[in-house]
DNA sequence: TTGCTTGTTCTCATAATGTTCTCATTATAG
DNA sequence: CTATAATGAGAACATTATGAGAACAAGCAA
């Protein structure tokens, strides 16, 4: 519970406010208000909320907009900016524990996270051999374009949507989209039946 | 890029408008109308909604196409999404445009980044029929036991590490390590000289 | 065109939130 | 012990945010 911090001019309870905002932000991308501020540390009273956020204020680690609704701003960088990185420990599956390669790489997952994807989750076989399997969740950049061999989202006659490896026709007439999965056959439309809502950039499972 | 010291330009509710209007496009791929708008966030009226799209236009995120039915044009996209979470759009394959799953709107990553967790680059096929491919990345929690059935991270003579299903014999004294691929056969060691690493939690690709 | 739908602008109410108090209790220093 | 600071509850009030719906204008389709 011990922080980097040492600010010994906020009592204790100071203290866990000035923590919990922090932390809210961290998860909800936005400050709390009072009644969740109340919550946080365990008490009842909006009023007395107040208090402690007023004290923060004098101690000059936060304002406040005044009147506002979540009218709280941070005046110091958040110390509990959410995670996207992992360390990375090497390849597995090679001749040495893995222990013996120490952390010196890491994988960010930041770009999964842009502003135009989103998550769709599989249904189906028809990806299995890119190893995408029933029940894989994909990420999806929004997008109306693909190059030749990327898995795309389409949208067949404004009415089905399927995941894909995307072809066009040496002219661009026909588009071919072709399952992962020896046991399907590609399915070939006219151009103009056929419209891109995303590509895929990533794949996630949980277990 | 977003930093912790703002005070949120929009409310509670318009927070919720700006998500759904990039819900339903992604959905539909036309703009929602305003009584979808109210439907959508759950309320009544028309005009209640015009008030929300209109903050939304003053703050800046959209533009709309005065008077035109469906006239909501987005700008950008709200930075109110924490970075370890992605709106999450149903399943796709089925016969129908990409439905929204009812009660789960995103999908949250935020275990994945957990203090023991570690992530580990895949060598090889061993376990390819349960979709984790050459190349992959898995996300390992680093535990010193697992269940049967876990995927596990284990070092076997403290000298090879490999990722395998893993399964304890009846008394205890053997351990079988499973691939998950129909051309390779289990190994069978004797307790003593496998160590759990980790246990398999999450599994990722980048394409 | 006609008739219906949709967007826009209002007013009126109500709920939710921030703010300021008073009062009581607990912890702590001296 | 007493004095003081810190804490907690909650009432009362002001302001902000929200919701319903009427009335009208503008778009849209048959």
């Amino acid at each position: 519970m011990r922080t980097s911090n040492f600010t010994p001019d906020l009592t204790d309870n100071q203290r866990k406010v000035l923590d919990f905002i922090q932390r809210f932000i961290a998860i909800y991308t936005v400050p709390p208000k009072l009644q969740e501020v109340a919550e946080g540390i365990g008490i009842s009273s909006r009023g007395v909320a107040h208090r402690y956020v007023q004290a923060l204020v004098e101690a000059g680690y936060i304002e406040t907009d005044s009147g506002k609704h979540r009218g709280i701003r941070l005046l110091k960088s958040n110390p509990y900016r959410p995670e996207s990185r992992l360390p990375l420990l090497g390849e597995i599956a090679a001749g040495k524990p893995i222990e013996a390669i120490p952390g010196q790489d890491e994988i960010d997952l930041s770009e999964f996270f842009g502003h135009n994807n989103f998550a769709v989750q599989v249904k189906g076989d028809s990806m299995i051999d890119a190893g995408i399997l029933d029940g894989d969740t994909v990420i999806i950049e929004f997008r109306e374009t693909a190059d030749d061999g990327d898995i795309v989202v389409a949208l067949i006659d404004e009415n089905e949507t399927t995941l894909k490896r995307f072809k066009r026709s040496q002219r661009g007439k026909y588009i071919k989209l072709i399952p992962e999965n020896s046991e399907m056959e590609p399915m070939v439309y006219e151009a103009e039946r056929v419209r891109i809502q995303g590509v895929l950039i990533g794949q996630l499972r949980k277990y």
